[in-house]
DNA sequence: ACCTGAACACCGTTCAAGT
DNA sequence: ACCTGAACACCGTTCAAGT
């Protein structure tokens, strides 16, 4: 615990600072909200000052996505490591709930914004975590290509309807349960 | 046709020329790339006209997104006319093309910040369509609750999934013919 | 090596003023 | 009634200058 609650920043690791400030805002307000300039306000520093460590927004935004796919990744391989009864429906459930938990990230991971600025980084984040869960998926079951595309269809629509508050949860209705339900049997 | 090809707008109807070219900027361009100003020059108007007719720019936004809306029920009515031998899958199709089709429109028909404004005509029109839908499924096919959104998670994620280019079509694939296989006999 | 201050070229939005 | 011109409070980004 430092002194002063700012003093840190100025003279040492400013990056990761930003990337944590960020974390928060981006969790709170959304892509949108999360603007360059509030960022370095919020940490205490020039508004020029985060391009010592970024190249531009969209860097800081890839950045962001980047470790949403290693959070993603992790825990995948999480559930998988608990040797489920039904791997592909515990998995399932797994992804959906981690995109209601980090909602606004998982929607920045998959930005068709951030997408078009072709930044490698996170092509590369994202191409690792799906390599992860193949991997997972094809030592378990030899579903085929076209059964584990449907699969993953129907668990990444539920999660944005859900995100997108598309899908109506019905008052007293438990939305694990109905997740589960939704999801059936992989 | 009219003499001068910019002279009606600065007399007529604006609202209406507003609207087609931003229909028109934003399917090659995406949301982020329509801007008011950016609308204004392409119609020959000044940057304050377009507020005589919308109160902002998310307001310009909306009035996208209901069209889509519109498009929307009316393509899958469309379909539903033609009584197809499975209605579902035949309309999980059509659900997936019109995504493709109109990629940007649909993902601002689906975007949370728009929906976080909070504007009423979105939701109308959102619920209207989904109306429809359910009209045409539930005449048709007394599915359950659980079934149907299952149906709907994996038509609207193998959408998103297209749409962002996550799922990989293979050289000399048929796009139409994958989406048939993966949607298979909802 | 890292950060600041001031500037540049933009935004969305408002408002008095024009026709 | 509808549109313009000029302004306001912002952006992201750059760059010389400071330490």
């Amino acid at each position: 615990m430092s002194t002063l609650a700012n003093a840190p920043y100025h003279h040492g690791n400013l990056r990761q600072a930003l990337l944590e400030a960020a974390l928060i805002i981006l969790d709170r307000e959304g892509e949108a909200g999360l603007g360059l300039r509030d960022l370095a306000r919020a940490v205490g520093v020039s508004a020029a000052a985060p391009y010592r460590h970024f190249d531009s927004r969209a860097a800081l935004l890839e950045a962001l996505a980047v470790t949403g796919f290693q959070r993603f990744a992790a825990t995948m391989e999480a559930v998988a490591a608990t040797n489920p009864v039904d791997p592909m429906s515990a998995m399932g459930k797994t992804y959906v709930f981690f995109a209601l938990e980090n909602a606004n990230l998982f929607r920045l991971m998959f930005s068709p914004q951030l997408k078009k600025e072709g930044r490698p980084g996170l092509k590369m984040a994202a191409d690792a975590a799906f390599e992860t869960l193949r991997h997972i998926v094809g030592g378990d079951i030899r579903a085929g290509r076209i059964k584990a595309l449907a699969a993953w269809a129907k668990v990444h629509g539920l999660a944005i309807l859900l995100l997108d508050g598309q899908i109506a949860v019905r008052a007293g209705e438990d939305t694990e349960a109905l997740i589960a339900e939704i999801i059936g049997s992989l």
